[in-house]
RNA sequence: GAUUCCGUAGCUCAGCUGGUAGAGCAUCUCCCUUUUAAGGAGAGGGUCCUGGGUUCGAGCCCCAGCGGGAUCACCA
């Protein structure tokens, strides 16, 4: 493995450590009295219950002047600023735990334990004056120092920030570190599924689990991830929703049921895709979807107001407000609202030559619900800012929903669009199960024609719907989609924790074992290694001689002379027991 | 999957028409009793993503690949 020189400088710190009897890491518990958010909070109300405290975390940064030093020092709440005094943490003779271990052997980003008090400092900054340090755990990787200050204007710069988003998200625990507004999303992500999760409690709803491996997936339209059950020699599937499971559970007589799920679809990535990500779904016996609109109206302004303590939230350009009551069309309505175009009455191919005046693209599978589907989310979903109802879906797109009450060809469903995407997604749930194998045989039939999403056929939840699911109004929320929302972020990669990646791609180097089994003496491999030579096989294509010269030009380069240099004999021998 | 941009020191980024690589921070050494992104002085640190090609010569030009971002497509 290649150390750049920072890592090499601190494992030989480790090493110091240890050689002066100060384990990198100790295993006693430190005890931990304070926050730094509780000091940054109370201290100035209550100085004097400071007088004698304990904290640990993560040192950094440091500045060294003389015998008294300055360091920060970040817990989970935030930062504060250490007063190191030498005469302080050395009170005797011996001043090496200042002039060695906290000046030279210590560095960024490892993690201290420091006892002391809480003072202000002349500048004005309330600090710890340190009177006992400890190291709890020693940091062998450089961290990417991000500076940060708030300028007169109140507005944070920073300097050096850690950007790149492949590292951000590959090593997210380093983004942690030194991004604290990430943190920050994370702990809002967390307040949103809770303040979700008390509001369902409150109202007496059952918080379940249903399977995630599924024999048969159903409960959307989407493509699945494939698996194997060996023992049972069987496929399965990673579920695409919950849904179908949940709504058994109301068949079982439970009255309200929800399950905060991961879901899994194996389709195409984007800033609003992950193929794992998070719903809650939500049914509950004896109500509507009408019922449901007003309680997702409730809920997600009780998120809003749980976060941010009002009903308004900035998100990129524009200001959301989730006061209720929030704007209700018909599809059909915000279809003709946004094109002028009523197409309520028309049949397919009518449809379809409508679709194809708009430039929408369509292909041969798509029945006469995927065509509606393409023109409201081409030509209207993107201008639905503000949070809005949209109701009365076609019924060739809504398999698992009921007909309409009173209108013809149409489900009772509706979805929540808010910044131009869809946030959840409910109906009044389709119980007649004569309907319900009907609609799935004519999901089968669109499966024919080429519609991979389309639904297959589950016997034993109609089995189910038989023995009698009450009316029954079910709902689902993308719950990663919602705090993009709430926490004004662009991509669904800054708000899961580990978003999916491709795999880091790792070189393929020989260790230093590989080369003495080789015959290449140990003290030889760093030079190798300096030249660029990463595995043995790598010597093969190269001319000994040049191999040699190189060798020895780079033990001299490298100053290292108290290696002795291979003969050429030696090297020829390493070159041909390869060819 | 398509289009497009990007990949240079631990981090953030320069690098001209092709002429053997630079800055700030971080690191190291020395000096220094309270500083506010930054105490002072000095030093070290590079597979310029990988592999081919063009060229006397490639970080730069060409081709292929890998990884990532953005937009689009599918979808929630």
């Amino acid at each position: 493995m290649h150390l750049s020189e920072q890592e090499i400088q601190r494992r030989s710190d480790r090493e110091e450590l240890e050689k002066l009897g100060i384990d990198p890491y100790p295993s006693e518990t430190f005890p931990v009295n304070v926050s730094t958010r509780d000091i940054h909070e109370n201290y100035e109300k209550r100085k004097m219950d400071y007088k004698d405290i304990s904290l640990a975390g993560r040192m950094m940064s440091r500045r060294i002047m003389g015998s008294a030093s300055f360091a920060e020092i970040q817990d989970s709440r935030g930062r504060i600023q250490l007063y190191v005094r030498r005469d302080d943490i050395c009170p005797g003779e011996d001043k090496t735990l200042y002039n060695t271990v906290f000046k030279k052997l210590l560095g960024i980003g490892d993690i201290l334990g420091v006892k002391g008090f809480v003072f202000t400092t002349q500048t004005g900054e309330i600090s710890i004056h340190v009177k006992k340090l400890h190291l709890l755990s020693k940091s062998l990787k450089p961290l990417p120092v991000v500076k940060e200050k708030v300028d007169e204007a109140g507005n944070l710069q920073t300097w050096d920030a850690f950007t790149d988003h492949e590292q951000r998200y590959r090593q997210r625990y380093v983004d942690l570190i030194v991004n604290p507004e990430v943190r920050n999303t994370f702990v809002q992500r967390t307040k949103v599924v809770n303040s979700i999760r008390n509001y369902l409690n409150d109202r007496g709803y059952l918080e379940v689990e249903t399977p995630v491996l599924q024999p048969i997936y159903g409960g959307a339209t989407a493509k699945p991830f494939k698996t194997h059950h060996n023992k049972l020699d069987m496929s399965l599937y990673l579920r695409i929703a919950n849904e179908l499971y949940l709504k058994r559970l109301i068949v079982g007589g439970f009255d309200g049921v929800y399950e905060f799920a991961k879901d899994f679809r194996n389709e195409g990535m984007s800033r609003f895709h992950n193929p794992e990500f998070t719903q809650v779904e939500l049914y509950v016996a004896y109500k509507d979807y009408i019922w449901m609109m007003d309680l997702v109206e409730k809920m997600v302004e009780k998120v809003a107001l749980d976060l941010h303590g009002t009903t308004e939230v900035q998100v990129g350009e524009n200001v959301i407000n989730f006061q209720r009551p929030w704007k209700r069309y018909t599809m059909f309505e915000a279809i003709e609202h946004y094109t002028g175009v009523d197409i309520s009455g028309m049949d397919e191919n009518q449809l379809r030559e409508t679709a194809l005046e708009m430039d929408l693209e369509l292909d041969g599978s798509m029945g006469k619900g995927k065509i509606i589907d393409e023109i409201f989310g081409e030509r209207c979903e993107p201008h639905l800012i503000q949070p809005t109802f949209i109701t009365d879906y076609p019924i060739e797109m809504s398999p698992l929903a009921k007909k309409h009450r009173s209108k013809e060809g149409l489900v009772e469903r509706f979805e929540a669009i808010c910044n131009g995407k869809e946030v959840c997604n409910a109906f009044s749930e389709l119980n007649d199960p004569q309907d319900q194998r009907e609609r799935f045989e004519d999901q089968l039939e669109l499966g024919k024609r080429g519609d991979e999403e389309a639904m297959v056929l589950d016997e034993d939840y109609l089995r189910a719907l038989e023995y009698g699911l009450p009316p029954t109004a079910g709902l689902g929320v993308g719950i990663d989609r919602l705090v993009m929302i709430m926490t004004n972020q662009n991509s669904i990669q800054d708000v899961i924790f580990f978003p999916q990646m491709k795999p880091e791609k790792k070189a393929e180097v020989s260790s230093v074992q590989d080369y003495i089994d080789h015959g290449v003496r140990e003290e030889l491999v760093p030079i190798l290694e300096k030249l660029g030579i990463q595995t043995i096989i790598q010597l093969k294509e190269l001319n000994p001689n040049k191999l040699f010269n190189d060798v020895c030009g780079m033990r001299k380069k490298m100053k290292l002379k108290e290696v002795k240099n291979p003969t050429l004999d030696e090297v020829k021998a390493w070159v041909e027991a390869l060819n």
